[in-house]
DNA sequence: CCCTGATTCGC
DNA sequence: GCGAATCAGG
């Protein structure tokens, strides 16, 4: 498909005004993206309106801590949520670190991570997940009823202060 | 893996 | 001029 002059024309609207080049192609139809690009450089109008301003790190640090809500209301109120999933016992003497955990090994943090005896849970997480059976439930709620919703506006975090062994 | 635009180069 | 392939980045 050629580009005609009429193709030309809408081709500098939909650019002008911010579409992608993947959704020009799709919505005009005939051409690809890389045709759409190819064909917006060789009109030389690559530049374009600025669609979002580039925020620096410290505002957005900033707009996140004023935006997240109180400490007390982030915490979940775990122990009515909990089912019958007992923890697991202790996995062994190997204090998993950072460095040593495996890609299946449940991630909760165990102890003060400042301290020389800080670890992870390591059992069995499987499936590419994060966290073990009893782990999971206790990072992963079910946002369920809008009650509960209300107690709760964000998952738990995983931040148990004593170790599980 | 999904996506973005940028560039190259044979056609 | 055109655009597929490729690259670099999110």
């Amino acid at each position: 498909m050629a580009w005609t002059e009429e193709r030309v024309e809408e081709l500098k609207k939909l650019w002008s005004e911010g579409h992608s080049a993947s959704q020009i192609a799709a919505r005009m139809g005939g051409v690809t993206r890389n045709a759409v690009i190819g064909k917006v450089h060789r009109l030389g109008l690559s530049g374009r309106a600025a669609p979002a301003k580039p925020k620096t790190v410290t505002t957005e640090v900033r707009e996140a801590v004023a935006t997240a809500a109180p400490e007390r209301e982030r915490r979940a109120p775990v122990r009515s949520v909990l089912r019958d999933l007992p923890p697991i016992g202790d996995f062994g003497s190997d204090r998993l670190t950072v460095s040593s955990i495996g890609t299946d090994q449940c991630k909760w943090p165990i102890g003060d991570p400042a301290s020389e005896d800080f670890h992870f849970c390591g059992q069995s997480a499987g499936g590419g997940k994060p966290y073990c059976a009893y782990h999971a439930q206790l990072a992963f709620q079910p946002s369920t009823s809008r009650s509960a919703r209300k107690e709760r506006t964000a998952p738990a975090l995983p931040r148990p202060i004593r170790a599980v062994s």
